[in-house]
DNA sequence: TATGAATGAGACTTCATTCAT
DNA sequence: GATGAATGAAGTCTCATTCAT
């Protein structure tokens, strides 16, 4: 777990503005979601191609066909973009799983359904180009950081649960780090597969296949 | 996604200068050395607390006790410096390999050798903190990219070649792929646990080896 | 093993930066100190003519031939430069007062002193044009304000002080009242006749001294 | 007077369009007026809150919970509703006036009436606080200025005529310098004394009694 | 008529890089 | 060679004003 020691909010004397919300005009019309979920896509492509300081409000309000003024009508600055963009792949992430582990999938064996797994989350990554880049930026600021951590965690945090239900035998602690161990694993790898060219990157696929499938075999018959 | 990555006001009409070579004078002088070897230890300081966009020339000069025109007596430019720090973890950790993968290593077991190469590479990333801010920024900008991955790379061939003294049955292209994918795993696996708190990180370390070690005896029970 | 100079990975938690100082750079050479001056008579210049808000830090750069990141050498921010220009303007005017007010002043009769001090305020704001637009956009921004004020303060401080010396009936208490009043109404009156055409102000300028005259007799044969 | 409002380098090339009038339509409907007086009660807060340059639109119109399209249906940019402020204050001060001075008045004894009228004209600070804020930033804006000396003129050819009443022995260009010289003081000394906190202002309005009957009777002394 | 989203000029500020001393 | 003052392009963000609905 991250160590996150700051959760106090260290008691300012300022009187405090506080801080400036993620979202300024929360989109209620048709027409307005539609545009700033089009910025967000735009963004995303902007952060994804030149990251992001390199990435600009200008850029993005032009690849929109938008104004300056119009990016800050949604987003008090920069940094909310990128927020919402992290936001928006936690949410996206988070459903993928949820969908996809469902109470029947528990029924089936747990190589099965650890395969099919990783191939939903590669799919995952091919369809939204900029989730890596996104995602790496993570460690720049240390305020987004945290967040960057977030989505293993929760994601980790789903399969110690199922592997509750298929190795009772571990401990909750042991299940705590093995479900981590993988999760961080596969995570990386797919993050390496992007990269590569196509054949390549299928066979990299395959092989976090084999990798966990043998982390998870060797963890059950050490605890057995 | 609007596919237009081309919008850019780039197209300088600039007739085409040759790119700057990345060391403008080679230090022959001792002293010249040592004052390069510091504004890059400095530097590499400067880009692990704040990141490479955030971290400013003026800020490694001061820091350097130097001025930034002597900076820019060995650097051209602010990116050559960054290039240097790659390249030097690049050597470093090819050397760091090498001193570790002699004749003799090989007549050990090869889960010896695993858990001691995994190990001492644990070691390096704790000993340079710069080392993984430096690497994650690589994905930031496309020419810094490919030099990003070129560590993996060379640590995959030297691994592969391993491989093919202790798993002759298989094939050169297989080597290659299973090899490929340790080093990345492992890579991952250990940038992850940098960031943990220190107990979490040994533990991780640990799941590591065992995962390492469970990948390979799949890959061999499956050629065999 | 590499050298690694700073084996702390901390990354900072920000100990609250200090709020930036008025000067960035102090100015010891003799040509940067004339270039400081220099700017600041600019400024002034500027502030005079439009105002505070409306005079631009490009504006300023240009009238000065100097370039907007030498402006900033200087200065951290704009309003940097305005507290310097009050700053100038506090120290000037306190010289001011020190220089008339000498031991044997007090030797001559009070009125007498009292029209030369008026006299000399009067020259001292048609010198210096700026004085009275940066003094008076005090009242626009709160960490102005007391600054603002605090020139009449000092005024009315060692007003108070000539007045012990030339009317010891007067409780202390009442002194500080009159001198403040005295300072205000005078500071006011000159305030206006900057703006009015020469003969005018001339004119406003003996009325103020028929004013204070008066005042002060009146105050003091209240109090005998 | 000043009038010399020509310094500036303005002459803008730009073909001299007929200046905005200050208001777009005239409130017939009842309606309107009140919402017309709203907006205004709405920007005297605003900019006596945190000053001219710093009080939005946007500000003032959503308090006034209006919609910033409605603020331009009444005035057709920010400076007007400036100038509508200025207007509203000095039509206000001169009612007062005039409610204080009619004939009967002249039939007591001139000190007497002072004290009234000073009296009265703090009561007035103290009730419109926005009063202080709209009049001091007139000297900003070249073309503010002007209207903000309008008030004291008016101030002070009425108390000219009253001073003819009172002291027909004085020349009338005597009476008007005396009378401008006694409204400027009694004007900028309660100016000074709303900033001061209660027991102190109260002391500083007694004080400027003092003064102008001081002052009115040195000048009847001199002249008689 | 009323609304408030859209616009974009322009303000402040930073920082890589140059160059005179 | 060393220095650091000077430069100015470029970036973020604000806000008066317009205009389609």
């Amino acid at each position: 777990m991250p160590v996150s020691p700051s959760t106090k909010k260290t008691a300012k004397p300022r009187p405090a503005r506080p801080p400036k919300p993620d979202l300024r005009r929360v989109p209620t019309q048709e027409r307005s979601r539609a545009r700033l979920e089009r910025i967000l896509d735009i963004a995303d492509t902007v952060f994804a191609e030149v990251g992001y300081d390199a990435g600009t409000m200008e850029e993005i309000a032009a690849r929109a066909e938008s104004s300056i003024g119009s990016l800050y009508q949604f987003f008090p600055n920069k940094k909310a973009i990128f927020a919402a963009l992290q936001a928006r792949y936690l949410e996206r992430a988070q459903r993928l799983f949820e969908d996809l582990l469902k109470e029947e999938a528990l029924a089936r064996p747990w190589h099965e359904l650890l395969d099919e797994v990783i191939e939903a989350f590669w799919r995952f990554h091919c369809d939204l180009p900029g989730f890596r880049a996104v995602w790496v930026h993570q460690s720049i600021t240390a305020e987004m950081l945290d967040a960057g951590d977030k989505l293993n965690q929760i994601m980790a945090a789903r399969a110690a649960d199922i592997l509750g239900a298929f190795a009772p035998q571990l401990t909750p602690s042991r299940r705590g780090v093995v479900a981590s161990t993988l999760v961080e694993t596969v995570s990386a790898l797919l993050f390496v597969a992007v990269r590569r060219k196509d054949s390549e990157a299928k066979r990299l696929v395959a092989e976090t296949k084999v990798m966990a499938r043998a982390y998870l075999e060797a963890v059950l018959a050490s605890a057995s």
